[in-house]
DNA sequence: CTGAAAGCGCTTACAG
DNA sequence: CTGAAAGCGCTTACAG
């Protein structure tokens, strides 16, 4: 207990007050655990713990001398002010809540990284909470509003929208990337219209045989993307089909086993184009086709989608789609913050937009270049 | 305003005593942002605050009944309680900070999902702040420690030796795959064995003419795996050398030509294995050599390092070392847990132990069973 | 088993 | 420009 409670009996040498009966008397000087407290910081310096409060937060009420002193005193107590103590006094924690699924590879944390620089930017922590879909989310997120100024629940993590909506009662609530709550704020990615472009541009390769893996489940990314797939198809008349995989490794290559023996009359393989729902798949779905001798892009062209390190290392490289996940992640942020300052929520959903990255697997014998990546 | 101030100023419908000379008078029974308070709890219940804090926090002294009812008044007004309120009472905050650098990639995607995951498991929130070396984040860190029980300090993130041993003073700390500060719980991925037993490895494949990639500095992890691999030399009476480069995309394939130009007399190239600091460098420097029409692992071995996504999807697959990088974050959450329960630094580091995996990059014709990998 | 009351360390009207 | 005091919403000895 050496930590956490040394101390942490009254050693109280008493604030500038006298008044015993009112209620601020006895206050410690030094914290439970050493920390200097706001009296101390007020003693040292000759002046009154609102004085100290102001002069911290920079109050331009504050004499410049006086601002000065405090400041010193501050610093050779090395005082950190109590955030608990600040946030119920001043009825502000100031930090943000993120509900994020169980991180896997770079995407949240792209998103993470995003949130908590523009989070930061506005002077505001930020307090994750992994929600697994499996154990009961609902607690954590729960008390996890109640730490907080605002909260922000990303992608398909598993706070479902009852209790999404029953957090947004009681505090400033953004959805990113998932599926919109009624009155909240919403941010997508660009899904649909980035799927048909791409779609198209594989049909302009002379595809005719598209095929789209992924499993569309409602109001769900996938089935935005298969939505832009299926429309480019509508335009240019062809038929098309759908696998439905998980966006698991495994039955990726259960998928890519049952492409490989799908074959035509001629021998050669029913599809001539895959649209993956994302990376993952397509990366297991090439190679498992590739370690079978199938040539890509010449038998088969594929996409993926993520743009994720991988498809820029495989050969052909993996045209993909770039998501703006970092904008997505400042973006929620910063509307947090403003929401959180009282601004009225715009519950008009904001989508940005998604940017195809063109390399070698869908037929382009010259890859974009990468600089247009940049500068989406 | 709106969600801010609502109902800030005291609708007080006071609670159960009438003791106006005393502290406690005159309180909320709806909090701030409409949100129910432990008073407006207890008076539903009919009992103290006492009781409800009682209750709620699953004290044995309370009566079965009670507690129930309590629970009940609870759950109707769906009581959330004020995190801030109870750090400041309770002289804890229940919540772990984490620092870490900018993250990029899975790598520290995974401390997190480790470090949240244990935490989570103790009760504990966790509260981050990605420390920039450009930016001073020394004061995003001293803010953060003033809101959290305990602190992890992650791998390079920008605060220093002197830092954290600032913060160390006045809260349990650990640190995590860096430079260890004296008298604190350290915790590390090993490195120097695991690369020797690698460097070794390529030895045994007959490899002659190995080069070492990457910048070791000292005290880092790339110092130690250049060590490792120097030990491996050292034994087996081999020449080596080191060629430095930055853990970027860019330097490596500056790298690539470097070594493609880098020919012996015979013709063939003067390194025939490279062991990489790290993926990234592995997977430029690989398909750059592969694109300018070097065989690999025929002409040359490489290896790499975090067994990334990516190593698994290249042709040939990538050998690399796979990091316990889930495991460090559990460990480092549930020793702060400990730490900050009382329980006295043990400052001995601990290493965890990383696992090669071979696949065929380094000259194995058969890859490890992914299950060896699983099995870590 | 339960309640009255003090107190956690700040901020912020309010008064001067 | 500054201070005295109330109060934020809880927890926890203390007393019964």
């Amino acid at each position: 207990m050496a930590q956490a409670t040394a101390g942490a009996s009254g050693n109280a040498i008493g604030g500038a007050s006298g008044n015993a009966i009112g209620g601020a008397s006895g206050n410690a000087i030094a914290g439970a655990s050493g920390n200097a407290t706001i009296y101390a910081v007020a003693q040292r310096a000759g002046v009154s713990t609102a004085t100290v409060s102001r002069a911290l937060a920079g109050s331009p009420k504050v004499a410049p001398a006086t601002r000065d002193a405090v400041l010193a005193a501050a610093r050779e107590l090395a005082y950190v002010p109590d955030a608990s103590a600040r946030a119920l006094a001043g009825r502000r924690t100031g930090a943000l809540g993120l509900v994020l699924p169980h991180i896997d590879g770079a995407y949240y944390a792209e998103l993470l990284v995003g949130f908590e620089m523009a989070a930061s930017r506005h002077d505001l922590s930020v307090t994750i909470t992994l929600a697994n879909p499996r154990d009961d989310s609902a607690r954590a997120v729960r008390e996890l509003s109640g730490r907080v100024d605002g909260m922000a629940f990303m992608a398909r993590s598993a706070a479902g929208t009852e209790l999404v909506a029953e957090i947004a009662r009681r505090r400033p609530v953004i959805t990113v990337a998932r599926e919109q709550v009624p009155g909240l704020e919403a941010l997508f990615a660009e899904n649909r219209e980035t799927a048909r472009d791409l779609t198209r541009h594989l049909l302009d390769h002379g595809r005719t045989r598209p095929v789209f893996v992924g499993r569309p489940e409602a109001g769900s990314d996938l089935e935005a993307r298969h939505q832009g797939y299926c429309e480019a198809l509508a335009e240019a008349g062809v038929q098309g089909r759908l696998l439905e995989a998980d966006l698991a490794e495994d039955e990726g290559s259960q998928l890519a086993d049952r492409l490989l023996a799908d074959r035509r009359p001629d021998g050669r393989l029913a599809a001539d184009a895959i649209v993956c729902g994302n990376d993952e798949l397509a990366l297991t779905i090439m190679t498992r086709l590739q370690d079978q001798g199938v040539r890509v892009p010449e038998e088969v062209a594929i996409t993926g989608w993520d743009d994720t390190v991988a498809a820029a290392y495989v050969r052909p490289g993996l045209t993909s789609v770039a998501q703006p996940v970092r904008r997505l992640g400042e973006l929620a942020a910063a509307r947090l913050a403003l929401l959180v300052d009282g601004e009225p929520a715009d519950p008009g959903p904001v989508v940005l937009p998604s940017t195809p990255v063109f390399r070698t697997s869908c037929g382009c014998t010259t890859p974009t270049p990468r600089s247009a990546k940049e500068l989406s």
